[in-house]
DNA sequence: ACGCTTTGCGTATATGATACGCAATAAGCG
DNA sequence: CGCTTATTGCGTATCATATACGCAAAGCGT
């Protein structure tokens, strides 16, 4: 039973994978899954993933709420497709690109843009990517390792560190409470003078009063996350001229 | 105007930071904050956040629904209280240790299992840390690289990075179906092997070939959190250097 | 034109969050 | 020792949401 394995898996990875029945002759469709996919996305991205019901999807697509079944076999089945959808392609390198360290940084800028256009992509994972948008960019990541010493575990380890970096530095800065003003600290760096004194928590207060959490005056969000990019790549950098060595 | 600062703020923050009204007279409560959010944590550990609802919590402390919100003013409040008490006390260690790297690794370690106990955490991360419970883990890893160079700003984003990682890794070990054989490569490998075509994504072919997905024989999941950290560190080190020597 | 197939959707149910107000109870006061 | 009052516990009701089930509508092949 060469299929027998894709029995357990969620109805949105079989379609997917190209394993859906061909359809043929019935009535018309008048949704079709795609057209369901993009309207969630825009939903979720105007108005949070809270907001994200199928009776407001529904509306919002000018059909009844259980029309939306036919197509998803439920919420969750959706949020798969949702996120399989919603990151594009990924950018292109050869196999083995000469500059490893450039092709991972802009695989993880563009990542970041990615979450930070869909906040709610890191609310939604909660399992393995296993759906070929999200491998798509897997691949690629792996791919700019291609030309470097490292084995294919350590390769990985540094996917995983780069994905996740990105995704906590994404999350961080779409929840920080935006900062209309250019000279104000934001309210998070006011509630945090207040709220952390130097006796209970002076490494805290130290930071607060050097200014770690107002805005850098010279600097966007971006560079920030450019920041801890570079610390990251670094370490990265010094496993590559070990295994080099040896 | 001292105090209109916490007017926006959650109720559960000006609670924790110890703004609540002192009670008196009263009937005598049955219930308590406390008792309240341990059964909501041990909830949650059992059956997971989907099966955290205000109907089953009640149930599981004898009491109605109810009566939960004397206490609590509403569930996201409960989330916050959950989210503070559960981590505990950070390891310890001076305000600026000599060994900023094995501060820092036991900080992660420990923070390490904290989310493999409570894996529910991630999911509920939508804002920076506010309230004392992990304003305190924020203050220890700042703790940990007192006796380095960086500056203050370079700090935070190092415990940042950290912070990522190990949220990351976490989130990744818990949702991978667990792997009850040794000899079985696991759900997710045996998945990946039939999905990952070396035509369409032949870098994470090569990957799955190379038995990155299977369990390595000589190594626990923790070892593998552990060589993630340890690149990310090294990455650490090469701009402590670089401090220092500036 | 007929019937099969597949889609769209109305109805119903179960679960969950939570507003509102009354009743029970205990501390302090006369 | 009974009254006042603050404060808790909780019953009832409302509203949002996910989704099972089955019928009706509408193309396609014959």
């Amino acid at each position: 039973m060469p299929d027998d394995i894709g029995d357990e898996l969620p109805h949105a990875l079989n379609v997917l994978w190209g394993r859906a029945k061909p359809k043929g002759r019935g009535r018309t469709p008048a949704l079709s899954l795609e057209r369901i996919v993009a309207a969630a996305v825009a939903l979720a991205d105007e108005e949070g993933l809270a907001a994200l019901s199928m009776a407001r999807l529904a509306e919002r697509l000018g059909c009844a709420p259980m029309s939306l079944y036919r197509h998803v076999a439920g919420k969750d089945d959706l949020q798969l497709f949702m996120l399989d959808a919603v990151p594009g392609p990924p950018p292109e390198f050869g196999t083995a690109p000469a500059d490893w360290r450039g092709s991972l940084t802009r695989w993880a800028v563009e990542l970041f843009g990615v979450y930070l256009r869909h906040p709610w992509i890191v609310q939604l994972v909660n399992s393995p990517p296993m759906d070929p948008g999200q491998l798509a960019w897997l691949d690629a990541a792996l791919r700019a390792l291609g030309g470097t010493p490292l084995d294919q575990r350590a390769r990985f380890s540094v996917v995983m560190l780069v994905l996740h970096y990105v995704r906590g530095a994404a999350q961080l800065l779409a929840s920080m409470p935006a900062e209309p003003e250019e000279g104000a600290d934001g309210a998070y760096a006011a509630l945090l003078t207040e709220l952390a004194s130097p006796g209970r928590f002076p490494a805290l207060a130290r930071a607060v009063e050097a200014g770690v959490f107002a805005p850098d005056p010279g600097a966007g969000p971006d560079d920030d996350f450019r920041a801890g990019l570079d610390y990251l790549l670094d370490g990265v950098g010094v496993a590559v001229e070990r295994a080099a060595r040896a």
